[in-house]
DNA sequence: TGAATTTATGAAACCGTTTACATCGTGCTC
DNA sequence: GAGCACGATGTAAACGGTTTCATAAATTCA
């Protein structure tokens, strides 16, 4: 393995020179630059990257950490941190499945000295405390945070208007005994979606009632079990929200089995827009999360922070969502609008 | 940040002392032992990753090169190679979109120092000597290489197998007018199909017409082109083997748009057995395709080269599908029996 | 032409570890 | 009680780069 004293003999130079080569120092004579890339290129060197960040305490790498890897969400948010960070001579070092504030931190410590930065999907329990803890070493930046961190930046997906939207829209269509299906309690997208769900009933001056919130996990098995408690209350409800897609696909899955028709017997609006929800029949209506752009944005994050830790902003963004009309609602999708929800409805 | 001379001064011992606690060296009694961690914890102290790779060579990081990061199969895949490095104590160095072969030479490059090997997936222009150069410093296994580089352990899909399989399936269900949407010229599974289609008309007796094979790209807009240029054909086919499932999707659109009913007037079968495959109206019938496992099984391979990089012995590792049969192709899924097709049938 | 400045290069310190080798007690053996 | 083996610890040399500072050569300027 050639190291840069190989290629300093093979070029008749001191290693200094080749290092500024190496790194575009301009005070090198064109020759002997040349010469250099003849030697480095015959030797087929190249620095070697654990050298380099040790004496630079820079190692152009980002830390991913996510919960899990599994899904078309995450691979968007991944693809997203990815491309922008490949683009911007970053590399990324990515670590799913930390179910536990003690996996995180575990975690994050065996990337010390590796990476510049962690852009992080923390699990739901998640401390105050521990994220505190690792900032004290790396600018960290944060996706879908259960809680604020003070002082740190972080990207959020306007779950709250998302869900407020749906509502409007079901209550729009003449809905008023409009069910839920809500995720996992302690996740913050989930409670978030169930907050704009209460949220957009009052709105429409609509009195909630407890017993048509099911409690669900996000996935699809749990959405299959909520149909038929929610087809138990009386009055029935006539149409139902879930808090992800995955629950709505189970319902509609239930409801088909129970012999009710959606969007007829009972209308069924999802959120997320997996691919799938678009193939279902009828075609789902939900809201589109642009999970590539919250991992490119969490990554335009960490960059500006990188590029001037001293004048870190705390910038806390929130990814727009947009109300995706199909079929299973009822609603004529040719008729209907997609709007954009933005972070400025958020309160 | 805390350096292990902290440490050291902290617990009164000397850094070697420090160096022998953390990796788990014997020769320490065990209240110097203690006395080391206290000072440890009390100053957050953890090895620096980059200095210790520098001093060991080793990085306890596996270089991970995709062409992509998009959609079902390779997030699966992904999955597979992060869940066994982590549970081996690997991290993982991630890089997708690799367009071209100097693509992934630079991005190997620049990978330098930072990993122990390299499981890649190279794009399908790749060639044996862009693999050779990356071999002389590192460890490489190939996933789904185009062609098999000497020396060189890889992971493949029984892609001939399950696409013959596909093509005795639907001859026992009575169908000869066979046709087949192929994948893009120069992607390896994609022409491995096209050859277990062949082979599968040639056993059945069918003499093969080419005009029944009409080129798509994986895209399910090809899939959808395709439709209308194999109801030209006379006598029109009576089943139609899409190269992936994207593209029997975008087919079986196509058909419903023309007034076809699948699988009554035109059999379809997919390929991968991708998530919305069994969500489809009606199921597509197609081969499962284990992501994870592929990945997995790359790592298994890595794992046991770096164990022994000495006695690296060569591996061509072939990853089973399953044909799953569902309702796109007419057959009664309750009949029908899940065939696992192996390596071993694949001349 | 000589001093002042600029430009190109080299020498050496340093980054934070690991590890080969040296050292120093201590308890055993004969 | 000298000699020895052994266990616990320290010293110092790598590892492969970057960067500060010094220096020699080339250029500028009066």
């Amino acid at each position: 393995m050639a190291t840069i004293r190989d290629v300093a003999k093979t070029a008749g130079v001191s290693i200094a020179t080749v290092s500024r080569v190496f790194n575009g120092n301009t005070a090198v004579s064109e020759d002997t630059a040349t010469q250099v890339w003849t030697a480095a290129s015959a030797l087929d060197y190249w620095p070697n990257g654990a050298a380099r960040s040790l004496t630079t305490s820079r190692s152009n790498t980002l830390g991913v950490l996510l919960p899990d890897l599994y899904g078309d969400f995450f691979s968007e948010v991944i693809r997203g941190i990815d491309q922008l960070a490949k683009r911007e001579k970053y590399q990324t070092l990515v670590s799913g499945s930390h179910a536990s504030v003690e996996d995180v931190l575990i975690a994050t410590r065996a990337m010390r000295g590796r990476i510049d930065g962690l852009v992080m999907m923390a699990p739901d329990s998640i401390t105050v405390e521990s994220v505190t803890k690792i900032r004290r070493r790396l600018p960290v930046v944060l996706i879908s945070p259960p809680f604020a961190v003070d002082g740190c930046s972080s990207v959020s997906i306007a779950s709250f208007s998302g869900a407020r939207a749906v509502v409007a829209h079901l209550v729009g269509l003449g809905h008023r005994e409009i069910a839920m299906v809500a995720g996992p309690a302690g996740n913050v997208d989930a409670e978030e979606r169930l907050r704009g769900y209460h949220r957009g009933l009052a709105e429409a001056g609509i009195p909630p009632r407890a017993e048509l919130v099911v409690q669900g996990d996000f996935r699809e098995s749990s959405g299959y079990a909520a149909a038929a408690a929610l087809l138990d209350r009386r009055p029935r409800p006539t149409a139902v929200f879930a808090a992800n897609d995955c629950m709505a696909i189970g319902l509609m899955s239930a409801l088909g089995n129970a012999g009710l028709s959606v969007p007829h017997d009972m209308a069924v609006v999802g959120f997320d827009n997996i691919t799938m929800a678009q193939y279902m029949r009828p075609p789902l209506t939900t809201v589109h999360v642009d999970a590539y752009a919250l991992g490119q944005k969490a990554v335009r994050l960490m960059l500006d922070i990188l590029s001037d830790p001293e004048g870190e902003k705390v910038t806390v963004q929130t990814i727009d969502v947009v109300l995706k009309v199909r079929c299973s609602c009822g609603a004529k999708p040719a008729v209907a609008t997609n709007t954009m929800l933005g972070a400025e409805a958020d309160q």
